[in-house]
DNA sequence: GTCCATGTTCTTTA
DNA sequence: CTAAAGAACATGGA
């Protein structure tokens, strides 16, 4: 569910409540959202502080005071919420830190995310391509060039460019006025310029909306995002396109669907 | 019952 | 051998 906006709002809003807080307490439901799957989690976060909270792609990385990290990925339908003590636990809360007074709760129906120990000598970016909000146009020219891959699909690989989902890979095909089809080693300069700016200004736009809810996303107050009310073409099949009334078109790409509108988004370009 | 879902990884195919 | 396509994972809502 959570793409990177998502995955942003939800750091910005549990800041405040856990930066140099202390980990009283750890309560394990399901061992098994817990990797590597032997690790002895309640030991190695009992007592320890959290001393920064961070964003790589779409993960949420934990640094504690004895400089271990782990890092926790919400996958399809995964929540990470602050909740009073005591108030009633969703169904499928895998793990529970208490903390000051509150409980940080890890919630997920479908268990396509999880924890994730790294310790002091694993780095959260091993396998995640650069940062979308700060890449330059030479470098994710660089990347693409290397695939004939649809340019939708190579978007949405966490190795070519780490944070982008479904929703935003899309979005910023419109925004750039690129077909979702086009491999993505037969972009030009131009197109790969205006891909570049349309990925930070979706980006940064949904951030500024606290992301985009459409069934599970939830910040870590519980709050839903705004973005959805902003979206171009995700999820509007058959409705007008904004800029030009033509019905939206949805595809199947690499197994996702794939919204985009067929005039803004030609594959001759005029 | 059917299809679909904001994601990733393993397996199969070319 | 490698890149790309497809299937699998688990649950719930329309």
């Amino acid at each position: 569910m959570p793409e990177l906006p998502e995955v942003e709002t939800i750091i910005r809003t549990l800041r405040p409540s856990l930066l140099d807080r202390k980990i009283e307490r750890v309560r394990i439901h399901r061992q098994d959202v817990i990797h590597p799957k032997n690790t002895d989690l309640t030991s190695h976060l009992t007592n320890r502080a959290i001393t920064a909270l961070e964003r790589r792609g779409k993960k949420i990385i934990f640094n504690l005071d004895d400089n271990a990290k782990f890092y926790i990925h919400l996958g399809m339908s995964g929540r990470l919420t602050l909740a009073a003590a005591q108030t009633p636990t969703p169904p499928h809360t895998h793990l529970i830190l208490d903390i000051a007074s509150s409980e940080l709760r890890f919630t997920d129906p479908r268990r396509f995310g999880g924890i994730f120990w790294l310790g002091t000598n694993q780095s959260p970016d091993a396998d995640l391509g650069p940062e979308p909000l700060t890449i330059q146009p030479k470098e994710l020219a660089q990347r693409l060039k290397k695939t004939s891959r649809a340019i939708k699909t190579a978007l949405m690989d966490q190795k070519l460019i780490a944070g982008l989902g479904n929703i935003y890979a899309d979005e910023a095909l419109f925004t750039a006025g690129i077909h979702p089809q086009i491999p993505a080693k037969k972009l030009n300069p131009p197109q790969i310029a205006s891909l570049t700016q349309s990925i930070k200004t979706v980006l940064n736009r949904a951030i500024h909306h606290r992301g985009s809810t459409l069934r599970d996303y939830r910040d870590s107050n519980n709050q839903p995002g705004n973005f959805q009310k902003n979206h171009q073409v995700y999820d509007r099949a058959g409705k007008p396109c904004a800029t030009c009334k033509t019905p939206i078109i949805r595809i199947v790409l690499g197994g996702r669907s794939t919204h985009f509108c067929p005039k803004c988004q030609a594959r001759k370009r005029n």
